[in-house]
DNA sequence: ACCGTTGGCCAACAAGTGTTGACATCGCGC
DNA sequence: GCGCGATGTCAACACTTGTTGGCCAACGGT
């Protein structure tokens, strides 16, 4: 076979999403991605130079998300919902950081930063006081990676058999809870 | 140094609960958790057969889940909460299968096994219906898995920072949502 | 005082890991 | 055609892993 360097970086990168996202960053193994692959494993390091940074490719995403406060606030719960589950079914990025950011302080702490660059700037906008903010965003977040850990992950029989609109009828006034309840 | 078999069984065991819980079951290795206990290697083996089997001892453990039914309902979520905040920070099994669970399918599995036997019938005194109870008791348990990956494993700063009693009056109305509130 | 049992350590194994460097092979510009 | 850089393969490295078997030393009953 003979590609363009491009093209075959890219193939290495789907590969290791897939790897990462099934096995976690130690289960990972450069070996198993080239295999994936069909690649020699000196490949990926000539293209990623460590499997850090090969990580570190696979696992960097964008949360993407909509800008909240234009929506009518009682709808905010229930679009955040249908959100996230759009967001981890289309993006293997989220379920690499999940499975390797529970034992690799690396992930765990490039989820920290997703969470204070992408997330909790959303709630500050409904909230004046950081403290608050990053309270209501920790408590959306511990409801969203819990439902998806459950979902996903450890595949509790009836979390996935549920419906992608009993989740938003069940998950969307708890998150919407989160973001309007005064504080206790 | 010279002590009885079930002594040191007993320090293998322990320091294996804390190398699991801190690492995970992939990086928690057998020389690590030897080290820790100040024994060789050999003697895990000789003792527990396995790291499976060590894994299996070490992840062994009870959700001590209280007869919530002669509670007064309404105050049953908010003694869920407190239970849980008490068993994960007095129980370190709790951490060792959560730091596993994600990337072991063992673990996975044990983790479903103590869902089904220990939370679910708990939920199933309330509600009648078996797949009714399974789904909320779900629900539940993805809050509650959720509040101790971001709060434990995770450490997002404003989850961390919460004070015992803002985590139950928070997270108590939610699970009293998941146990109360008519099916969608 | 002896000897078997018991608790403990050491060295080694086979397998698998990330990583490296030397060598082959293709394709384009001269 | 020739050469050269880009693309790819192979074999080996140093290291870590779980696991094994042999050897040593202390204890306890006789």
């Amino acid at each position: 076979m003979r590609r363009t360097s491009t093209e075959t970086k890219a193939i290495i990168l789907a590969a290791a999403r897939e790897r990462f996202a099934k096995d976690g960053y130690e289960r990972g193994t450069i070996r198993s991605i080239a295999n994936d692959a069909g690649i020699d494993p000196s490949m990926v390091m000539r293209y990623f130079g460590s499997k850090e940074q090969l990580f570190a490719a696979a696992s960097d995403f964008d949360l993407k998300v909509p800008r909240l406060v234009e929506l009518p606030r009682e709808q905010v719960g229930g679009a955040l919902v249908r959100h996230f589950l759009d967001r981890w079914e289309d993006d293997e990025a989220l379920m690499v950081l999940l499975r390797s950011g529970v034992t690799n302080d690396d992930a765990a702490e490039r989820m920290r930063a997703i969470f204070a660059g992408q997330l909790l700037p959303v709630m500050t906008e409904f909230w004046v006081s950081p403290e608050e903010a990053g309270r209501r965003a920790g408590l959306a977040a511990s409801q969203i990676l819990g439902f998806a850990l459950c979902r996903y992950i450890l595949r509790f029989p009836p979390v996935v058999e549920m419906s992608r609109e009993d989740v938003v009828a069940w998950l969307g006034p708890t998150l919407q809870r989160y973001l309007d309840e005064p504080e206790p």
